[in-house]
Order: structure tokens, then C-alpha cells, then sequence
DNA sequence: TAATACATGATTGTATACAATCTCTTATAC
DNA sequence: GTATAAGAGATTGTATACAATCATGTATTA
């Protein structure tokens, strides 16, 4: 991937993570394209990125929307992290460095400040960062690839089923966690990633029914 | 993926994991293009969705190449097996149901019968399947979504560092493993898989200097 | 002879034109 | 009035033409 597509990537995986767009929502090639400056080919290229890291939906002869998670594929990406990264943060406490823990307490700290002036969006990314730092020190690239993904798949998941980022205890658990590693306490810094997991989870509302229409022709398409 | 895609991507897939496509060969879009009768456009969206499975190297101006895993690389690969089929098999042990198991039960008989008559290709394939099914049971598509790409990954480390498939041993293991998930012994289960995956990494030679070369220009060019 | 510059060919990257498909509307028949 | 069919518009899918880039070979010059 070019830095052209690039560009245009990272802007939409952002804007989906942030929750401008939501889930359902339409990403048309051509709209896309315009706001770019540049033609449909790189636009397809990224939307298919998009597709395999599961923040879009692809659909043939149809079109690329936002991928709306099930309550089933909800919890599978819960538990997912779960497995993967109670195991990251093991290693990472076996394996960080000294200078990598020094640097991992200044983001946190940093975390810290940002939740003061607690920006909504801010605090999906930091929180974000967090987690990621942690599968960085466990040395093993297949942990930051997927969990780039799950984290990400999770700011969708909160944003249909609850409103659970940038609270307070989100910070301090991350510290927790932190002082675990830096004290290289596999166990205990296990165990806290388990229960912050399951913490957010439980700020969720699944409810099987629920629907975030895409547009007003969406919502009324069958009632007429 | 349409139909037309996922032809050529099962085709470069599978001549990539039965090793006819060997590491740091160059995917020319144009020859593939040809081969299968169709433009490039097809060519490039297979080749990417390759790319994000590692099984080829994108590198931009260049073109494709079959992916050359490095030592370090081919170790994580290894390493994550381990952590997500040791746990895809713990899972698969307490929720795979009777009807699944005997379904399990053929799958490893047909292994069997296969090695008799073994033919080396399709040994990789089958020992491929068994390791999937698990992820199966597990009733998490992620195990499957992942263990799908590393499984495909490991042939093309063997094809650079060793010469395991096929082995009976291999047979015997798979034999053992489906006997411990089938009376539901979880740390039995978990810990001959483990074992395996181990046996599997022994018999690589792992050499960092190993270089199979894509074409005689490659093998020479350092020399003139 | 050695090094640099230029030209050529091959390959990939991007834009665009056209084909196929789907959706929604409108018209027609019953 | 309802249901079916035809048609227009919008969107995606594919092929192709052209641009950019890289590797190779040749020629020129010191």
C-alpha cells in the first residue's frame, strides 16, 4: 500500500473507529474518490483492506458498508482478545526491556492527562495505544497484527451495543496493568486484563434486536 | 471475492502451499493475467488478499513475490500456533457435540487411509484439515480466520527450512490428540498439541544464511 | 578501462471507459 | 387496487490505455 492509499485508509479506518460512520452505513467508491482527488482503483483497494480487517462489509454487486457486529460476533472478538491478550501480556512481562517499561509509564501517564480534558475520541485512541503497547513488548508481530484489528472492531462493537470508552475506570485499570508488568507479575497482570476485558464487555447492552438504520429509506422501507 | 477471483486465488494459493511456487519467486500480474484469461484488475486483488495472509510480499514498483520467512519470522509463526491451538483445542474439548466428534472421528480415519498410499501433497493438505477442524469446534471463527493463514504459512517455512510433512509420526499425533479431545481431557489434549507443534518446528534446520534463490540472476548477482 | 549518462524494455500504478448488476419507479394488465 | 413487467438511474465489476518506475543494456567520456 502506497502512500496515496495510505492517506486515504487511514482517514476512513478512522473515521469508522471514531464512530462518524456507522455501522451499516454505505461507503460509496465514488464519493469516496471525490473527496479524495483520485480515481475509484485506489478507493477499491482500501475498502478491501477494510473488508479483511472486518470494519467493512463488502457485498458483491452491492457495495462496501460498515460492518454492523452481531451479538455472536460481538462476544467472539471479546473472547478473542481475551485469549490473545492475556497471553501478550505474559510475555510482555517475561520479555519488555527496562527503557520499553520506561517509555510504556510515560504513555500511560500521558493516558492519564488526556482523560483530565477527557475527549470522547481521544480516549478511544489512547485506550487503544494502551492495549497495543502491551502486544508490542510481547515480541511477537502476529499479536500486534491481530489485535490492531480486534481493537479496532471493538470502538464498532461499543458503538452499537453500549457507551463504555473514556470512563474513569478504564485509566486506572490500565495502571494497574501497567504496575503488574513493571513489577513483572505474570499472574496478577493476567488476571487484570481478564477482569478490565470483562468490565467492558458487561458496559455493553446486547440486545438481539437492536438496528442502527443507515438512512431514512433504510428505516421505512418496510413499512410502507 | 467473486467466483472469478477465488479461482485464481485457490489456484496461487494452493500451488504456494504444495510448494510448486517457491519463496522469493516473482508473481508477474501480466503472465497470471494470462493464464487465467482475464485482465490484470482480478490478478491484483488476489495477489493482495495474498499479501495480507503473508503468503506474498507485495513490494511497490517491484511486483509480487512468494513470501521468504525469515528465521525469526518462521519462529512467531510457531509460537502463535501454539498459543491459539492450544487454546482452540481446550474449547473444542468442551464444546464440540457427539455428532461433531464422529464427524472428527472419519476425518482422522481418511488421514490415515491417506498416508498409506502417501502422497506428499496431499499429506500437507490433510494434516492442513485436521488442524483447522479443531479450530472448528472451537466455535470461534477467529481461531479459524487465523489458524487458516498460519497453517498456509507454515508449509512455505518447511518448503524453505525442512522436510517434515508427511511423516507417519504425524499421523500418530493427530491419532492421539483426537482421542484426548474425544473423552474431553482438556490438559491431555492441550499438551499433546503443544508436544506436536514442537516435534513439527525439531525437524526444521533452521539456518539464517539459507537462501533458495527465485532465478539463477538471484543466485549470482553477489558474485560478479 | 572504468564510470557515468542515456535509452530501452519490462513491470507495476492509476485513471477511465464500458459492461453487468441491482434498485426504484412507472406503466400496464388483470 | 394489486401484481407483474419494463425501464431509468445508480453503483459496482472488468478491461484497457496510459503514466510512472525500475532494471538492463549501450554508448559516451575521461
Amino acid at each position: 500500500m502506497n502512500s496515496k492509499e495510505l492517506e486515504i485508509y487511514k482517514n476512513i479506518k478512522q473515521a469508522i473507529v471514531h464512530q462518524k460512520l456507522r455501522p451499516n452505513m454505505q461507503l460509496v467508491e465514488k464519493e469516496i474518490a471525490e473527496a479524495f482527488g483520485v480515481s475509484r482503483t485506489p478507493v477499491r483497494n482500501v475498502l478491501r483492506k477494510l473488508s479483511y480487517e472486518r470494519l467493512v462489509k463488502i457485498i458483491e454487486n452491492k457495495g462496501a458498508f460498515v460492518t454492523w457486529f452481531s451479538v455472536n460476533e460481538a462476544k467472539e472478538v471479546f473472547e478473542m482478545r481475551q485469549i490473545l491478550e492475556s497471553n501478550a501480556v505474559r510475555y510482555a512481562c517475561r520479555l519488555a526491556t527496562e527503557e520499553q517499561l520506561r517509555e510504556f509509564g510515560k504513555l500511560v501517564e500521558v493516558e492519564l492527562n488526556t482523560y483530565q480534558d477527557a475527549d470522547y475520541i481521544e480516549a478511544i485512541q489512547m485506550s487503544g495505544k494502551f492495549h497495543l503497547k502491551i502486544a508490542e513488548l510481547a515480541r511477537n508481530s502476529y499479536f500486534h497484527l491481530y489485535l490492531e484489528d480486534l481493537i479496532s472492531q471493538t470502538s464498532v462493537i461499543i458503538s452499537i451495543y453500549g457507551e463504555s470508552h473514556g470512563k474513569k475506570s478504564t485509566c486506572l485499570h490500565h495502571h494497574h496493568i501497567y504496575n503488574a508488568i513493571q513489577q513483572r507479575d505474570e499472574d496478577l497482570a493476567v488476571k487484570l486484563v481478564i477482569e478490565h476485558l470483562k468490565e467492558i464487555e458487561d458496559t455493553l447492552h446486547f440486545d438481539e434486536n437492536l438496528q442502527i438504520p443507515a438512512s431514512l429509506s433504510d428505516l421505512f422501507q418496510n413499512k410502507l
